[in-house]
DNA sequence: GCGCCTATTTGGTAGGACCAAATCGGCTAG
DNA sequence: CTAGCCGATTTGGTCCTACCAAATAGGCGC
């Protein structure tokens, strides 16, 4: 019935709970470091008296960041734990942060972002069947049609992506790349200026991608892919040294 | 006051609470395919029911399973989502439902874990100090000495890539591997029969990275933990496939 | 100055109550 | 008979009060 639903429903507004509220408060209030490490957080009742809010509203918010591994929950006190021992699930917040994400952790995503798609290629490559090799073949020389638009192939390229990865079939690094795409991906959307690669490179990039799947030379596509990411990390660096 | 707090404290009982609880059955049952993506979870009142547990135990339940991307909660009921959409949190849970950890699943963690390794030691070896080089070289001397016991040799292993990942210093795939971390690790170390590498290959590991961190050659130190993680895979697919 | 014991604080849990939005049903109009 | 509307019910969101057990902190006694 309804089939839409698996497509791309409408981004409604996250609906902001009060326990959503304040725990977005608090945790940023810890990656901000206004607790050290072994510090004891406020107490629930303390916590809910400063937002005007409930116990329990509060009880849910903690037990979120919790969930964080920001602070560790124990009778007697909430602890701040260290940020370094977090969950993957801070990126995000971290990033949203300043008024600008910081330029070295965009820098790290997108290294790290880069090694998970060439990780993703090579594996999924030497195992793709002919069904897919022309599947993708397909969806390459889709995206060489709009090389100057950016937002039309990004879109596209994400989705090429998309497919690499169900071939490859591998849980984690999936469920890695749904995070960082969580935490990440929007917030990149917001920059100014947007980084625009040269129509050239991207023409290369879908060239050399389409090589390699068509020789089932998954160290071809990691390559292309790794040359691709380099050129972006240059752009985005230089990005957000001028705003 | 407290500085052994900072080594490892005991592994005190985490703590069970009863939102703890029921999350960790509603979202095994979840994870086990009970419910079908978009259909309603069961309401919080008749959760608690179920439970003999009061609503705000189970709205801090739910809270916490919201916070792995397995369920969407709106007014009107909370809806499940695809398990594939979902944090990397959950595969802790997805190991350890089962008997025995489920084969193909470890196979690709592992296989994501050593790409992990090598792109820490690709990143870190480049940018070492003289002072680092021989901090690690210490380190893989110290781990030269007991070659034949897995046991005093993991954690030394651990604290080596440990070592390296804070002198690469990329966040981003610090907390990825915090969270892998933290889901399989110890999950693994309960495995029985336990997979025990043959001392030469253990040898041939560390003089092979040794060689690496002497030369400033970080492909040579990712080299050799590939053949490393290569071989604890077969190993590991064997443990499994036997018991 | 040190250690013990109590009073207080803190998290854990239950239960009840009210609101607004979403859902579900039956009813009505076409 | 169908289609659409409208009201009753369900559901999450929030607050409040109360009580327990464990941890903490402070004062008392040695």
């Amino acid at each position: 019935m309804s089939t839409m639903n698996s497509i791309s429903q409408i981004k409604v507004p996250p609906l902001m709970t009060r326990s959503h509220e304040i725990a977005s408060v608090v945790r940023d209030e810890i990656l901000r470091g206004q607790f050290r490490p072994g510090e004891r957080l406020p107490s629930e009742r303390d916590l809910a008296a400063r937002f005007g809010a409930s116990r329990g509203a509060v009880r849910e918010a903690l037990s979120q960041i919790e969930q964080l591994r920001l602070i560790d929950i124990q009778p007697g006190g909430a602890r701040i734990k260290e940020v370094n021992d977090a969950s993957i699930a801070v990126l995000g917040p971290l990033l949203g942060m300043g008024s600008i994400p910081d330029a070295d952790l965009v820098d790290q995503f997108l290294d790290t972002f880069s090694v998970l798609a060439r990780f993703t290629a090579t594996r999924a490559i030497p195992k793709l069947s002919e069904a897919q090799r022309i599947d993708l073949l397909t969806q390459l020389d889709s995206m060489a049609d709009d090389l100057d638009s950016v937002e039309s192939l990004q879109p596209k390229m994400r989705a090429f992506l998309m497919t690499l990865g169900g071939i490859a079939d591998n849980l984690v690094v999936r469920l890695i790349s749904n995070d960082l795409q969580a935490q990440f991906v929007e917030r990149m959307l917001q920059l100014h200026p947007r980084p625009s690669l040269k129509p050239e490179s991207l023409r290369e990039l879908v060239a050399g991608m389409r090589l390699g799947v068509q020789n089932g030379d998954g160290e071809a596509v990691a390559s292309a892919l790794d040359v691709h990411f380099l050129s972006m990390r240059a752009l985005v660096a230089q990005a957000l040294a001028s705003a």
